[in-house]
DNA sequence: GTGAAAGCGCTAACAG
DNA sequence: CTGTTAGCGCTTTCAC
């Protein structure tokens, strides 16, 4: 490892003061042009590199922002929102001129000791939490510390004083039920998603305005809430495949609850979109590769990021800002998974 | 934002020497239980906490080690490669008490930025950096740096005193290929992947040694080095089923172009396994979700993660190391999407 | 055993 | 405009 040059080193073959280096190293408009050019051709020469670390120290700030991932790394190894929306927060980062560090604890323990450490220890300006969780500390511990923080999702309990950035679920569901009944569908199923995630709550609670505003009914069998895994997830749909009135379109929550479904109505050889309306929540390029052009809803994971990270930054500027819930829009994108109900169907429903 | 209690705070409280307090925190053998009674008190009793910066600064050491992304966020966001080979890195840093740092660059030349401001800044200990690629100078600046890094996959250029962790693509290709073969298939064709990587055409080699070994014919059509898209991936699919003498088992080589070949195949209502079989590489948790049980390879992203970080800390520890090739084991996962060639089928081939 | 002092590399008054 | 000085919070000789 190559011993580096300081800023003295720089200050001593230049002939001027290490502060006359930090001034044109900061582009100090109190320097002459001609010392500066001449700092600069030095620097270059010796090929001088900033030692965060001292900058640190001295200016109490690091230039570098943290992530809390809970054990969430796990959870969202399946679907792309992790890599997703850390891209959008490094987006705008970089921009900054800011880096970012992970917590690595898998237990909920090491995640928060992750979180002091990175808070104390003085190593980021500001947290971004991803994803928000019941009976967590590390929310509670930020906001006692005063440390300028983000949540991304829908703080659980009602604390105040929470910067928050999420989607308009409510909204989302309501508008793509909308979209569906539009369609002439009145047997329409929810699935997926446990309910003590805010994120599935909504939903459920966009789905059942929509409803009620166009006078359907909604069978408490048309509503699945169920964990994300295989057999699960094969229950709930031979459920409501099974009942006497099956449901003729899904709201689906997650993308591989989505691809689970597409498999077993083909299986059953039940045509989506001919027979069947199937819509799923999460977007994601992935669902190119599937046969069926399913309809999704995009909840612009990048964007979630991003804001997030803005959301930081004016923290860390001004950490007196009133606390703000900033809601990124979802879109539908619409493909071909979903069929407007025909006169020949509508007679028979 | 709280201010923060220094060593000096504690010392007064304590009526010691600031050294003492250092001393105390790092359990030094020099000083009396009854003063680190003592001192460990007041250190609790006020809350303190280490500036890492101020450590750092003066120990030339970070307690974090940085990763490298390339511009790679995007290409495996599909699949769970980049989550879960962090959480690899992660599950050994976090036992070691380390942190990991991201790039947040976008393009090449911002990604290079990031690197040197890691490694020059001194925010960083050690690198790893996933993927290899060419023409790329992140790997000879650190060899140049003399820094201690570790590259996940294998180095394109023949650089010596590189330090890698990959898995035996030849190897895990021939072993799947041979798989394939003592089923009784004898067309087997070689989907996705563009040569240029590294992966691709150790897995190719692999393929092509255990046909030759077996005496099978591998006509050029049998073999689809294509991008990672929906169209390109149709088109190759469209050829090899398009065939006269068409391939009665498929290689894919990503989990994706699995998922677009299955859902062709339904399309055309060719059975697998009953018709096709199809083996596919880089297995993921997602493949319970699909309703053909995929036979898959693991490639263990997560151990490939874990020991890189291993390794890093061995380049730490000792710089002067020499260099290593950590190959991790592939894995067939077998379940249900081949078939053994039965008489029948065989009597047509 | 413990304290005093120097200094890591940088920035930020304060002089001049 | 630029140099001098004094730390940021910590570790680490070197004394006592």
């Amino acid at each position: 490892m190559k011993m580096s040059v300081t800023i003295k080193d720089v200050a001593k073959k230049a002939n001027v003061a290490p502060s006359t280096v930090s001034r044109v190293i900061h582009n100090s408009p109190t320097i002459s042009e001609k010392t500066k050019r001449k700092v600069r051709k030095v620097l270059k020469e010796m090929g001088y590199h900033m030692n965060e670390n001292a900058r640190n120290l001295v200016t109490k700030s690091t230039k570098a922002i943290g992530i809390v991932m809970k054990s969430s790394a796990r959870e969202s190894l399946y679907n792309p929102f992790f890599p997703e929306v850390i891209r959008g927060i490094g987006d705008f980062c970089n921009k900054e001129g800011y880096s970012l560090s992970l917590t690595t604890g898998e237990t909920e323990d090491a995640i928060f000791e992750d979180v002091v450490k990175m808070v104390q220890g003085r190593r980021v300006d500001g947290m971004i939490v991803l994803y928000s969780k019941k009976d967590d500390k590390v929310v509670p511990y930020l906001i006692k510390q005063g440390f300028p923080f983000v949540l991304i999702g829908k703080p659980s309990t009602n604390l105040s004083g929470i910067t928050f950035i999420d989607n308009d679920n409510v909204q989302a569901a309501m508008e793509v039920s909308e979209f569906v009944i539009g369609l002439g569908h009145k047997r329409i199923a929810f699935l997926g998603g446990s309910p003590e995630f805010e994120v599935i709550s909504d939903r459920l609670m966009g789905y059942q305005q929509a409803m009620d505003a166009a006078g359907l009914d909604v069978p408490q069998e048309y509503i699945k809430l169920i964990p994300l895994n295989r057999t699960d997830g094969l229950k709930a749909i031979d459920d409501l495949l099974g009942l006497k009135e099956a449901p003729t379109a899904f709201l689906v929550m997650d993308l591989l609850l989505g691809v689970l479904l597409l498999g077993v109505l083909a299986e059953k050889n039940m045509k989506v979109p001919q027979q069947i309306s199937v819509v799923c929540f999460n977007h994601s390029e992935f669902i190119e590769f599937l046969s069926t052009p399913l309809t999704t809803v995009d909840i612009h994971t990048h964007q979630l990021g991003y804001e997030a990270a803005k959301c930081v930054f004016d923290l860390i500027a001004n950490p007196e800002m009133m606390e703000k819930n900033i809601r990124i829009p979802t879109k539908i994108i619409k493909r071909e998974s979903h069929f407007a109900v025909g006169e020949e169907l509508k007679r028979k429903m």
